[in-house]
DNA sequence: GCGATCAGCT
DNA sequence: CACAGCTGATCGC
């Protein structure tokens, strides 16, 4: 869960994916992706009025994230639609309207880099006169994946980053390795492909424990099994408009997979949350129950990696394995890749809820020599030491500048 | 009676 | 079993 204040240490005036407190005073808005944890404020009035008020704040985000920030069925986020601005896949110029009378407004460089963590989350680099910097949001990176990203290089090599806020949810060496997505995939689709082939009365259920974010999953099963998916009205009216999902959902029930919710009471005889009840001819019906979940391997397990795991009991689902967040190896490629001057935590891991130890486990991925040696002083002048105490300065926390406020896809 | 926050569960 | 989100209790107004 994100523990991130909504603020950086540059560019004070930006909130990312907090817009209460101290966020009410920013003059400009992003939004990496739609998960609850990432919008803490988004449906209150204050931001409601904040941004409405000021025809120059706007909030920023992915094409797909508007769509489903628009479809939200549990909040009305409407209002704010005006001061919605897409943000197109290359290089964004934004606008930081001043928040003083007499200041200037300035401009950064923003650019939206795919972080596969759900449908249309993004990590944000700025560039600008206060450093470069790239905040993750959530996000899943493979090993190498980093290098394949152009915005995060120029002709010299990787881009000078002044600080990197990334997503810690699984920094911790119990989590040292995923398996890769495409792995996990490939062993679900197969999994789903065996089992339909055994007979008509064979269905399939995904049981994504969650909102967003295992759609990626869903729609290799139906490219690779051909049948489409059932989901709910209200999602489909999000799926249809985003053209990676479009083809792979319907709103029918009478489909062989089922991915339309998560059931919770046992009222009905169905064993889906619509409730469908499936004509299978007088045979007994054969429900396979896949829940998809975040199956991690130490060091010592990597090798005796499974990534189906059987039901103890036949009610219980076929656990496959799958993550949208990043391994603590995947975590350190990207932190030792950027290399950045600092280094903070977005995610106190809940296993682990000690940030000082996460800090320090981050502040380890980064290579000190070379800028130590090239006697770049304003990169790391405490040394290794100190250095740890000063990065260490808790950012998770509310922080208050006292500021005057004056200022009161690809989609179908 | 409402919203915000939190514990607990999944 | 696994980090997002729901439910229900509690608090404050």
């Amino acid at each position: 869960m994100s523990t991130f204040c909504g603020r950086m240490k540059e560019y004070r005036q930006v909130s990312i994916d907090r817009f209460d407190k101290d966020n009410l005073y920013s003059t400009v808005y992003f939004l990496s992706h739609c998960h609850r944890d990432h919008m803490v404020g988004l449906n209150s009035t204050a931001f409601i009025n904040r941004i409405l008020t000021n025809p120059n704040i706007y909030l920023y985000m992915s094409d797909v994230s508007k769509v489903i920030l628009m479809g939200d069925n549990t909040y009305d986020f409407k209002p704010l639609e005006p001061q919605i601005r897409i943000l197109e896949k290359s290089t964004n110029t934004v606008t930081i309207p001043c928040n003083t009378l007499d200041g200037k407004p300035k401009l950064v460089s923003v650019t939206p880099l795919p972080a596969g963590h759900c449908p249309g989350s993004v990590m944000f680099l700025f560039e600008g006169d206060e450093g470069t910097v790239l905040y993750t949001g959530d996000f899943r990176w493979e090993k190498n994946h980093a290098a394949n990203m152009p915005a995060l290089r120029n002709e010299l090599g990787v881009k000078h980053i002044k600080s990197l806020y990334i997503d810690t949810t699984f920094c911790t060496p119990s989590a040292c390795h995923f398996p890769s997505r495409a792995q996990c995939v490939d062993v679900t689709v197969r999994l789903v492909e065996e089992w339909l082939n055994r007979s008509k009365s064979h269905f399939v259920y995904v049981a994504s424990p969650t909102n967003y974010g295992h759609e990626h999953l869903q729609v290799q099963i139906y490219k690779h099994t051909k049948h489409q998916i059932h989901a709910s009205d209200w999602k489909y009216s999000m799926y249809s408009q985003i053209q990676d999902l479009a083809d792979a959902f319907t709103t029918d029930p009478n489909t062989r997979i089922h991915a339309c919710g998560i059931k919770r009471t046992h009222h009905s005889k169905s064993r889906l949350p619509c409730g469908h009840l499936f004509d299978t001819e007088d045979e007994e019906l054969k429900l396979l129950v896949i829940r998809p979940s975040t199956m991690w391997f130490t060091m010592s397990t990597v090798r005796s990696e499974k990534l189906v795991e059987e039901p103890m009991k036949w009610y219980q689902p076929h656990r496959v394995c799958y993550s949208f967040h990043s391994s603590f190896s995947e975590i350190k490629d990207l932190v030792s890749y950027l290399n950045p001057d600092a280094v903070y935590p977005n995610v106190i891991p809940a296993q682990e809820p000690d940030e000082q130890m996460v800090q320090a486990r981050l502040n380890s991925f980064l290579r000190t020599e070379d800028k130590l040696l090239s006697g770049d002083d304003n990169a790391r002048p405490l040394g290794n030491l100190k250095r740890k105490k000063a990065v260490t300065t808790k950012l998770s926390s509310s922080l208050s500048d006292n500021e005057d406020l004056v200022f009161d896809s690809p989609v179908k």
